[in-house]
DNA sequence: TTTGATATTAACAAATTATTAAACAGCACA
DNA sequence: TGTGCTGTTTAATAATTTGTTAATATCAAA
C-alpha cells in the first residue's frame, strides 16, 4: 500500500457533523477535506481527488444526490468511492431508487465506532487496486497518464498545460463520443467561471499543436471529440 | 451526458416567466418548447413529444391541473416527466391532493438554480443510459451512432451535417411513421426560428445525397417516413 | 390538363470554428 | 517587491462549413 494518506472529503451544512466526523476520520490517520454544500463539494473535490466522498443528502444550494450525479458523470471521479449521509427520517430505499451511483449510506446520528469501521472497510476495498499498475489511458499511439499528468506519443514525451491535459484526457476517455462546448465547460471549468466558447478553440488548438492533428476533430455545430 | 437533446415543453401564461424559464433551460442545453396555456400545451406536447413538461397551475383556458390530467390519461404520455409550477399561496398538498400524476412541484417566485438542479435531478433519472454502451440506432443497413454524430452504411462512415443528422435521426426513431413537417420544424428548428417550407426539402435532398435514395420516402401532402 | 404539391439547383446568408496576437493572472525566484 | 516565466483568456479577423432562399423544373393525383 502506497504510504500516501488517503484523502476523504466530508460534505455536510452541519458545522458540528462535519467537525465530529473529520475529527474521527484524522484520528484514523485519514487527510480530511471539507465543504459545505454540494458546489462546493465539487470544485473542492476537483481540486484534490479525494479517494472518498462523504455527502450529506439534505442541503441548501446543491443537495448530495445531485452532487453525486454531477461527479459520477465525470471521468476523473468513476472510480471515487461515495457514501452518502442520511438522516432516519430518509428511506434507504428511497434514496436508493435515485440510482447515482453510490457506494454506501450511513445513517444519522453518527455513531463514530460504525463510521469509521464502515469508512475503513470501503477504503481497504480500494487500497488493493492502489497497489495496481497506475491507471492509465492508451489510446491510439496515446499513453495519458492521469497520474503523471503527462501524455507519450509512441515513447515520446509531451508535456500538456493542464487545461489541455484536462481536454484531451475527457476527450479521449471515451473516443467517438462528441462533447458539446456545454458539457466541456462543465467537466474543466468551475462553475463559477464563466469562459468564452472562443476560450475552447485555442485550448483545442493549442492541445492539436502538441499531439498532432490527427486525434481531435470538430464536429460542426455539435462539439469535439476523440478520433484517431 | 447523451448528446441528444432532452425537450422540455414549458407552459405559462406569463411570457416573462416562460422567458426566465426557457432562458435558463436553454443553457443548460435543453431543448425548449413553450405554450400559453393547457389547450396549447396538449397540442404541443403531442407533436414534439417532450421529456418533460412544465406546468403552471392556474392558467386561462385550460389550467396545468387539467392538462396533466388529460395528457395522463394519452399513452404516449405515460411516462413523460410533469412538474407544476405553483404560487406560494397555493399549498402543495392542495394541489398534491388532485393526485394527477405529477412528478415533482416547482415554487414561484423561480429560483434558477433550484430550478434547474430540480429539472437536472428529474431527468437525470432517467436518462442514465448515459453509462451505457452507446446508444446506436441500427435499421436496414444503417448504424446511426448519435454519441459519435456518424452514421455508417454497410461499414462505411458517412458524415453528416447537424440538421441533415437530426432530420434522419428523427425520421429513423421510428420507421415507418410519417413526420409532416409542422413536426419536423418542432424537433428540429429552434422555436423561434421560423423557416420556409422549401427548407426542408432542401435538407432532405442533401440527405438522400449522401445516404442514397432508398431510405427516406416522400408521402404527399402529408410529409416523409423512413422506409427501408 | 390543371393544380398543388415536392425536387433540384445554385446563389446567398448566417453560423461556427480556426488562427493569431496580445492582454492578463499567478507563481517561482532573484 | 519586482521580474520573467507559464498558462489562461480575450479579442479581432479569417476561413470554412452549414443553412436558407428563391427560382425553376418535375411529378402525381384529381
Amino acid at each position: 500500500m502506497s504510504t500516501a494518506k488517503q484523502k476523504i472529503l466530508v460534505v455536510d451544512d452541519e458545522p458540528d457533523i462535519v467537525e465530529l466526523i473529520a475529527y474521527n476520520l484524522k484520528r484514523e490517520g485519514y487527510q480530511v477535506h471539507t465543504a459545505s454544500n454540494g458546489q462546493e463539494a465539487v470544485s473542492t473535490a476537483k481540486k484534490i481527488m479525494p479517494d472518498l466522498i462523504i455527502l450529506d443528502v439534505m442541503m441548501p444550494k446543491m443537495d448530495g444526490i445531485e452532487a453525486c450525479r454531477i461527479m459520477r458523470a465525470m471521468p476523473e471521479f468513476k472510480s471515487t468511492f461515495m457514501v452518502f449521509l442520511t438522516a432516519r427520517s430518509e428511506e434507504y430505499s428511497e434514496i436508493a431508487g435515485f440510482n447515482v451511483g453510490a457506494d454506501d449510506y450511513i445513517a444519522k446520528p453518527i455513531k463514530p465506532r460504525a463510521l469509521l469501521s464502515r469508512i475503513n472497510a470501503i477504503l481497504r476495498r480500494n487500497a488493493h487496486s492502489e497497489e495496481l499498475p497506475n491507471e492509465k489511458l492508451e489510446i491510439a499511439d496515446l499513453v495519458i497518464d492521469r497520474e503523471a499528468f503527462l501524455v507519450f506519443k509512441d515513447g515520446e514525451k509531451i508535456v500538456l498545460a493542464k487545461k489541455e491535459f484536462e481536454l484531451l484526457y475527457l476527450l479521449a476517455s471515451k473516443p467517438g463520443k462528441v462533447y458539446t462546448r456545454e458539457v466541456i465547460l462543465k467537466n474543466i471549468w468551475e462553475d463559477s467561471v464563466v469562459v468564452t466558447n472562443r476560450t475552447i478553440d485555442v485550448h483545442i488548438r493549442k492541445l492539436r499543436e502538441k499531439i498532432g492533428e490527427n486525434y481531435v476533430s470538430t464536429v460542426k455545430g455539435v462539439g469535439y471529440k476523440f478520433e484517431a
